[in-house]
RNA sequence: GGCGAGGUAGCUCAGCUGGUUAGAGCGCAGGAUUCAUAAUCCUGAGGUCGAGAGUUCAAGUCUCUCUCUCGCUACCA
C-alpha cells in the first residue's frame, strides 16, 4: 500500500450490549477512534468509521434470563444507552449499526457458507451437556458444579471463580443446569471448528514483516509492541481449533439443514458486524462499500482494547483470507487498559464511570472528559483515573492555560483596538519569528502523533502551541507597550490572535465543542487542518462572542463522582460524610498527647453562647480548658463526665481565659456533639494510644 | 503453570535503532507580573530509571536471574 491511503476504513471494538459503556471503554476503543477519524476527516481524507452493538452471545442470554426478560429487550434497552452516551461525549462514528438486525443475519449467514463451501471449517460431532428440561444443549457458563481443585460449589462450567482455575464443564462434579436446575446429560452434537494451525505460515508473516501474499502490506514496525508480542505469543505456542458454532438459540443461526439450535459463534459473528455497518452506511449514504473492504488503496484500522487484540489479529484475519477478496487490517492500535482510583474497572462492583451518567452530571461538558482521557489514555500500559486528576486537569490546563488565555487575547483586542483584529506591521521580532515558527510546526507535529496513534502526544503539542502562547503575551506585555507604542501592541495581538486561531484547528480533534467557540470567537468559520501553520485572520476582521470556556470543577463535584463508585453505599449502610483528611504519618499522630480527664468543675464563659470553662483532672495536674459545647451542654451536666482530651495543645487565650488542651467530640450527623468517652475503669492520666 | 506487556521524579506518564549533566505536565518552594476565569511567566528542590548479576569504551535503553502489576492462555508453547 503506498504512503498515502486513497480511503481509510476505521472501526471501534462492538460493544457488548450486555451493559452500559464506562471510560474505560472510552478511552480504550472509541475516543482514540474519534480522535484519529476527527483528524483525517479535517484533512479532508476519505474516511468511515463504523461501529455497532454486539448483541449476541451466551452472556446476555443469561441476563435475560436472569432478569426475566427476553435478549432483545435487553439488547434493545443497552443499544439505546450506548448511543446516547456515545453522543453524549461527541463519539462521531458515521455509522453505528447493530449484530441483531436483519441485514446483519443474511450476511453472516453468507460469509458462513462462503467460508463452508471453501472447505474453512470441519466439522465434529462432541459430546456435550444437554438439559433434559429445557432441552437444549448447555454453554459452559450454563453448568454449575463443585470445582474439583478448590471445592467450591458454585464454579461454571469455564472457570472457577473462587479458585481461578479454568475448567471444561466435564470437570465439574456433580453438574447442574443453572437454567432448570435438571442434572444434565451428555448428548452428541456436531459443531464447526476452524482449524487455525493451518494459518500459521501466513500469519506468522503477515504479523512479523508486513507481508500478505508475498509482498509489503503494512509496517510492523508501527504496531504497538505489546500487540505484536500478543500475537507472536499465540502463533510460538501453536494455533488451536476453535469452535464457529454453539449451541443457542439467541444469535445468528447456522445457515445448514440440520442445524436447528445451532448459532453462530459471537466471535465469528461479531467483526462481521463491521462489514454490515459499512453496508449500510453505504446505502443510506448513496456510495459503494466494497471499495472500502476490497480495494487494495483503502487502509483498514480497528481500534480495539487489549482483551480483543488475539481476535482482531488472528482469527478474523484468519476468516477474512479464508473468504478471499477482503482486506486485512493494517493496523489494530489496540489500548492497554484504564484503571480507576486505584482499583481495576468492574462493572459487576459498580466500580466505574458511566459514560453516560458522566453526561448527565456535567451537560455540554463532554470535552473536559475527552481531554483528560486523551491525556492519560492508555496507550502502552495501563493507565489511571482518578476525579483529583480530572478536576486538576480541566482547571490547570483547560480553564488556566487554554481558556484563560483565550480570554486574555480577546478582552486585550476589545480593549485596545475595539474588537477588531489589528493589522500587523509585517516587521517581526525574533521573539514573534520563533512564535511563528511554532505556529507553523505545529499541525505537522500534531498530525503526525495521531497518524501514529500517539494521541497524548498529540494533545501535548497542540496545547503547547497555548502555553507559548501565555508565555509570549507575559513576555511582550502589551498592557505596557500600549502606552508607548501602539503598532507594536497592534502586532503582539495579531499574533496571538493567529496563535488561537490556529489553535482551535489543532485542538478541533479534542475539543470540538470548544474549539468552535474558539474559532466563532476569532470570527471564523471552523477551519480545515490544512489552513493551520499560518496567518488565520485577517486585519480588521470583528472578533465574535466569547463565553467562559470552561468552569472549574469544584471539590464538591468531585466527591459527589466519588461517592457514586462502589458497591451501593446504602446497601452497606455508609452515609454521606466529610471526606476523610489526607493520610498522616504516625509520627505525627505519636506527637499528640492524649490523656483521660476528668471534669471536676464547668462554668460558662461571660460573654460567650458557645464555650465552657471546664476545670479537669488529668491525674498528674489540675488544668482548664476552654471547649466550645455550651450549646448542647449544661455546666452540670459536665461535672464528673471522664473524658478524652489532647493534652499538649499549645495554651491559648479564649475570651480573656487561657484554654491548655482540648476536649475530643464526636459531632453528629444532626449537628450535636457527644462526649468520647473511655469506657468504665480508664482513670484520668491514662495515655490513649 | 506458560506466554505477552509493564514496573522511570510526591502524582500521571514520555524516553525512537545503547552515547554528553534522564525529560514533560501536575504538585511543592521561592520570585516576577496584573491584560486575564487568584489566572500567567520565571527559577529551584526532587529520581542509585523494580532488585541483583553480566555484555560494552559507554545501558533506563542489550542478556540472564529474581520480584511486583496487568492481560492472554492452558496441563501444550
Amino acid at each position: 500500500m503506498s504512503e498515502q491511503p486513497k480511503r481509510t476504513l476505521v472501526t471501534s471494538a462492538l460493544p457488548y450490549a450486555n451493559g452500559p459503556i464506562h471510560i474505560g471503554h472510552i478511552a480504550g476503543a472509541y475516543l482514540p477512534a474519534d480522535l484519529y477519524v476527527r483528524y483525517l476527516r479535517a484533512r479532508g481524507r476519505d474516511v468511515v468509521w463504523v461501529c455497532g452493538s454486539d448483541e449476541h452471545g451466551a452472556a446476555i442470554t443469561l441476563r435475560a434470563r436472569k432478569e426475566g426478560t427476553t435478549p432483545r429487550a435487553i439488547v434493545d434497552r443497552y443499544h439505546e444507552e450506548m448511543q446516547e452516551a456515545f453522543t453524549g461525549l461527541d463519539i462521531a462514528f458515521d455509522h453505528y449499526d447493530r449484530t441483531s438486525s436483519k441485514e446483519h443475519h443474511a450476511f453472516a449467514q453468507q460469509f458462513f457458507l462462503d467460508l463452508l463451501e471453501k472447505g474453512a471449517f470441519t466439522e465434529e460431532t462432541r459430546q456435550q451437556f444437554f438439559d433434559p428440561v429445557e432441552q437444549q444443549f448447555l454453554a459452559d457458563r450454563y453448568i454449575q458444579g463443585t470445582c474439583p481443585k478448590c471445592d467450591h460449589d458454585k464454579a461454571y462450567g469455564d472457570q472457577c471463580e473462587k479458585c481461578g482455575s479454568a475448567l471444561s464443564p466435564d470437570e465439574l462434579i456433580n453438574p447442574v443446569s443453572t437454567l432448570s436446575g435438571a442434572t444434565p446429560e451428555m448428548r452428541e452434537t456436531t459443531l464447526w471448528y476452524l482449524p487455525m494451525d493451518r494459518h500459521e505460515d501466513w500469519l506468522r508473516s503477515y504479523l512479523e514483516q508486513g507481508e500478505l501474499d508475498g509482498s509489503a502490506h503494512h509496517d510492523p514496525k508501527a504496531w504497538k509492541s505489546h500487540v505484536i508480542g500478543q500475537c507472536k505469543s499465540w502463533l510460538d505456542g501453536g494455533l488451536q481449533s476453535r469452535a464457529m458454532t454453539r449451541d443457542l438459540d439467541w444469535g445468528v443461526p447456522v445457515p445448514v439443514e440440520g442445524a436447528e439450535g445451532k448459532v453462530l459463534y459471537v466471535w465469528l459473528d461479531a467483526p462481521l458486524g463491521y462489514i454490515t455497518a459499512t453496508k449500510n452506511w453505504a446505502e443510506r449514504n448513496g456510495a459503494d462499500w466494497e471499495p472500502y473492504w476490497k480495494d487494495a488503496d483503502t487502509q483498514l484500522v480497528h481500534f480495539i482494547g487489549k482483551d480483543n487484540i488475539v481476535f482482531h489479529c488472528i482469527i478474523f484475519p484468519i476468516l477474512l483470507k479464508e473468504r478471499g477478496g477482503y482486506l486485512l487490517p493494517h493496523n489494530v492500535p489496540a489500548n492497554e487498559f484504564m484503571n480507576l482510583e486505584g482499583d481495576k474497572i468492574s462493572t459487576s462492583r459498580n466500580w466505574a464511570v458511566w459514560a453516560k451518567e458522566y453526561v448527565d452530571d456535567f451537560p455540554g461538558r463532554s470535552d473536559e472528559m475527552r481531554y483528560v482521557l486523551a491525556s492519560i489514555m492508555p496507550e502502552q500500559k495501563d493507565a489511571e483515573f482518578t476525579w483529583e486528576d480530572f478536576q486538576s486537569r480541566v482547571n490547570n490546563e483547560l480553564a488556566d492555560v487554554l481558556g484563560n488565555f483565550v480570554n486574555r487575547v480577546v478582552v486585550l483586542t476589545s480593549k485596545y483596538f475595539g474588537g477588531k483584529v489589528p493589522a500587523a506591521s509585517g516587521e517581526w521580532t525574533e521573539t514573534d519569528v520563533a512564535l511563528r515558527d511554532l505556529i507553523a510546526a505545529t499541525p505537522g507535529q500534531v498530525g503526525d502523533a495521531i497518524e501514529k496513534f500517539r494521541f497524548r502526544d498529540a494533545l501535548q503539542h497542540a496545547m503547547g502551541l497555548v502555553r507559548a502562547g501565555n508565555k509570549y503575551l507575559t513576555e511582550e506585555e502589551p498592557w505596557k507597550v500600549v502606552k508607548q507604542d501602539e503598532q507594536r501592541t497592534a502586532d503582539i495581538l495579531n499574533l496571538t490572535l493567529q496563535v488561537t486561531a490556529n489553535a482551535a484547528i489543532v485542538l478541533a480533534p479534542f475539543l470540538p465543542r470548544t474549539s468552535a467557540r474558539m474559532a466563532e470567537a476569532m470570527g471564523t468559520a471552523e477551519l480545515p487542518w490544512d489552513a493551520a501553520g499560518g496567518d488565520l485572520v485577517p486585519a480588521g476582521q470583528p472578533l465574535g462572542a466569547l463565553p467562559i470556556l470552561f468552569e472549574k470543577v469544584t471539590d464538591e463535584q468531585v466527591e459527589a463522582q466519588r461517592a457514586k463508585m462502589g458497591p451501593d453505599a446504602e446497601a452497606l449502610g455508609l452515609r454521606d460524610v466529610e471526606p476523610e483528611k489526607p493520610q498522616t504519618t504516625f509520627d505525627d499522630f505519636q506527637a499528640m498527647d492524649l490523656r483521660v480527664a476528668e471534669v471536676v468543675a464547668a462554668e460558662k464563659v461571660k460573654g460567650a453562647d458557645k464555650l465552657l470553662q471546664l476545670t479537669v483532672r488529668t491525674g498528674y495536674d489540675e488544668r482548664t480548658v476552654v471547649s466550645g459545647i455550651a450549646e448542647h451542654f449544661s455546666p452540670e451536666d459536665v461535672v464528673g463526665r471522664k473524658v478524652t482530651l489532647l493534652a499538649n495543645l499549645a495554651p491559648r487565650k479564649i475570651r480573656g481565659v487561657v484554654s491548655q488542651g482540648m476536649v475530643l467530640m464526636a459531632s453528629t450527623e444532626d449537628g450535636g456533639l457527644r462526649f468520647v468517652t473511655p469506657e468504665e475503669g480508664a482513670e484520668p492520666g491514662d495515655i490513649i494510644r
